[in-house]
DNA sequence: AAAACGGGGGT
DNA sequence: ACCCCAGTTTT
């Protein structure tokens, strides 16, 4: 062996060895470490995707006192599950995990399995989380590399691959793999991860209080804030839509309209104000449309939608950013028109749905040029919009518990509750 | 290989 | 206000 791979080994030894003992002092004490539940750790590890360890303690912590047990989850209603996940984002992990839950429960007997392939074949369990799982409940010797760890590695062996390639990732794999210490596959990549957390952040790093400083290739080259090499996002594209806050009357009085979305897709299953998307203003830039052409045209789509209910005025803006679009949603108060013809509202939906069962035209020509034109009752030149299918409900503020909003919408009811509150007053 | 899929924190 | 962060599934 030469002096070159032996100088190579010692550099790794050092590493695995000072992050292990920093980490024992160091580590968190977090909700899901209090214990060594195969099931606590699979729920956080799936929360922790593409989330942060603050915002998840709490829905971790009401999430396990709701579904303590694997079986638990398994036999719960989906929109319960569906309700705890609630601001969390990503809402297609609430219903994979409920998913792999069943397949715990009917095959491996509620036991969440101690094999790599077992493990693997679950919802929403990907390369990273079953060595996540296999690690920290298991203690098995298998790689859990996510952001943090790539951004670690690629610091202190100065790794200039673009991490967001495949590639990289199982080249990290190997190497992380090779620096698990015997029989400390638990401790060793949590630690890992918490030094990526703690210490070698993205943007400035504490490296005066790094545990391996002293052989971190970048810090020593001084690039470390230009590690890890990443391709940037393309940024999400705009969309202005018209969301209609529907206030009930006579019996409907006191309730606001929300609509459920559609079973896949953006926000799957999940509750909202309904709205559509906007025409381009005359000539001109987002936000532009004029009040009165707002009005109509939310008139129209509230008709289409079966929604028997007049727009009166512009209530509020909001803004909601996805990592591939974002909404700017123009609210109008609306009312509804007369409570006793819901029935005939009710019609209208279910003979929309039908129509909507057929597969209709690309989406897109939506409120351009000649849709614009049409008279009210006629449906839009794109045949519609598929949400228009989706099961209606007229709801106070206290009714809000039994449905899932995401965020931007949980603000606009609370807030609109608010108002409607102060004026009682 | 690229896009879809939420929401929050740092600067 | 703007920029950054990041696993799995679907296309």
């Amino acid at each position: 062996m030469t002096t070159h791979e032996q100088q190579e080994q010692e550099v790794k030894r050092f590493f695995s060895t000072n992050l292990l003992e920093w980490y024992k002092v160091q580590k968190r004490d977090l909700p899901w470490r209090r214990h060594r539940n195969p099931y606590y750790i699979w729920i956080s590890e799936i929360m922790l995707q593409q989330t942060r360890v603050d915002t998840v303690i709490p829905y971790f912590n009401r999430f396990i006192e709701r579904f303590p047990t694997v079986e638990s989850l398994a036999d719960a209603p989906e929109e319960e599950v569906l309700k705890c996940w609630e601001g969390l984002g990503y809402y297609s992990r609430a219903r994979n995990l409920q998913h792999a839950a069943r397949q715990v429960k009917e095959l491996y007997g509620g036991e969440v399995p101690n094999d790599r392939d077992a493990v693997f074949g679950l919802k929403g369990v990907g390369p990273y989380t079953a060595g996540a799982i296999l690690s920290i409940a298991f203690n098995r010797p298998e790689p859990a590399v996510d952001g943090n760890v790539m951004r670690v590695l690629s610091r202190y062996f100065l790794l200039e691959d673009d991490i967001a390639k495949v590639p990289t990732r199982v080249k990290m794999e190997r190497l992380a793999a090779e620096l698990i210490p015997e029989g400390e596959a638990s401790h060793f990549n949590q630690a890992l991860m918490e030094l990526g957390a703690l210490v070698c952040t993205p943007k400035s790093p504490r490296c005066l209080i790094c545990p391996v400083m002293e052989h971190c290739a970048a810090r020593l080259a001084g690039c470390e804030t230009s590690l890890p090499v990443k391709t940037k996002a393309k940024p999400p594209r705009p969309e202005e839509r018209l969301a209609a806050l529907v206030t009930g009357s006579g019996e409907h009085a006191g309730r606001v309209l929300i609509r459920q979305r559609p079973q896949s897709g953006l926000l799957a299953r999940m509750w909202e104000l309904p709205h559509w998307p906007a025409p381009p203003a005359e000539g001109g830039g987002p936000g532009a449309l004029p009040e009165a052409a707002a009005l109509d045209r939310l008139r129209r789509s509230l008709r289409q939608a079966g929604i028997l209910a007049r727009p009166e005025g512009h209530w509020t803006a909001a803004e909601h950013t996805f990592s591939h679009i974002v909404w700017t949603l123009q609210v109008y108060i609306c009312r509804e028109e007369d409570a006793l013809a819901l029935p005939l509202a009710a019609e209208a939906r279910a003979s929309y749905a039908a129509a909507a069962a057929v597969p209709a035209a690309a989406d897109g020509a939506a409120g351009t040029g000649a849709a614009a034109e049409l008279a009210p009752a006629e449906p839009f030149a794109d045949g519609g919009h598929p949400e228009d299918a989706g099961a209606v409900r007229w709801i106070r503020r206290e009714d809000m518990a039994d449905y899932a909003f995401p965020n931007v919408f949980l603000k606009l009811l609370n807030s609109y509750f608010d108002e409607a509150e102060k004026e009682q007053l």
